[in-house]
DNA sequence: CGGTATCCGCTGCGATACTG
DNA sequence: CAGTATCGCAGCGGATACCG
């Protein structure tokens, strides 16, 4: 017997609700994980450098997502006796299996912005003419 | 000049805080969003077929998340003036092309659900006994 | 069936201040 | 530099009721 989901048999499904996949895919599902991994694909970074990269980030964000990252495992973090300080972020290989994934997403979403944003002005316009067609003839 | 970013000379890029692409990576970044992009990649389905698929949506996020889809060009929404009322959802070309990455997030979920379970155990018991490690020296 | 409308509790997040 | 701590508000998501 497993434990990934709450009831009794069943498969690893993200569909399901207790299912611990859920989880897992509410933690990847999150803008800044997403640019999180992408931007430690090439290599180690300090903490600093990600809050300067990722625009508009806070640091209560910004340590919050990786606190999680590092506690499921994606992330490694580095601490060097230095003073100042000095923290670094690197992926784990776990970390690195899914760059390859949120890499494309961030690339997806930059490849498909004018799509996106025509569609966005066209739907706008219709809403301010015609009414939402509503189930029932 | 472009308007998609609102400084001047710029790039599309999802780091940068005013691009009109961080706003598609949120939209994309959504457990939601992500779950029914990949409901939907084998043809049309039914509001309730999508939620009970979706287990655990309320009514009112799936409408809107399927509104936003919607808006964004990313689903189709199809009225079937019957009694009762018949709403069906699609991909369009656009929603398509995304699918393989949303199918790849929600299968690496899955794939790596142990990996990270193990990870969460093994984090929370290091927290118990060690404090956690603090920079400087 | 597939919505919309309303209320409402919770927390996610930003802003700010402080520290090893 | 890289955090932690605290406050306060906005907004999201759930619950419920009603409608074409």
């Amino acid at each position: 017997m497993d434990t990934k989901c709450d009831a009794g048999n069943w498969s690893v499904d993200a569909y399901l609700r207790g299912c611990a996949s859920r989880t897992v895919l509410e933690a990847l599902a999150n803008k800044w994980t997403c640019l999180l991994i992408d931007a430690l694909r090439h290599g180690p970074l300090r903490f600093g450098v990600l809050r300067r990269k990722l625009d508009g980030i806070t640091q209560k964000s910004l340590t919050q997502t990786l606190r999680v990252m590092e506690r499921d495992g994606i992330v490694i973090r580095t601490v060097y006796p230095t003073i100042p300080p000095r923290v670094e972020y690197e992926l784990s290989d776990l970390g690195r299996s899914v760059a390859g994934l949120m890499e494309g997403v961030k690339r997806w979403s930059e490849e498909h912005v004018d799509e996106i944003l025509t569609a966005r002005e066209a739907y706008d316009l219709r809403a301010q003419e015609e009414p939402r067609p509503v189930p029932v003839a």
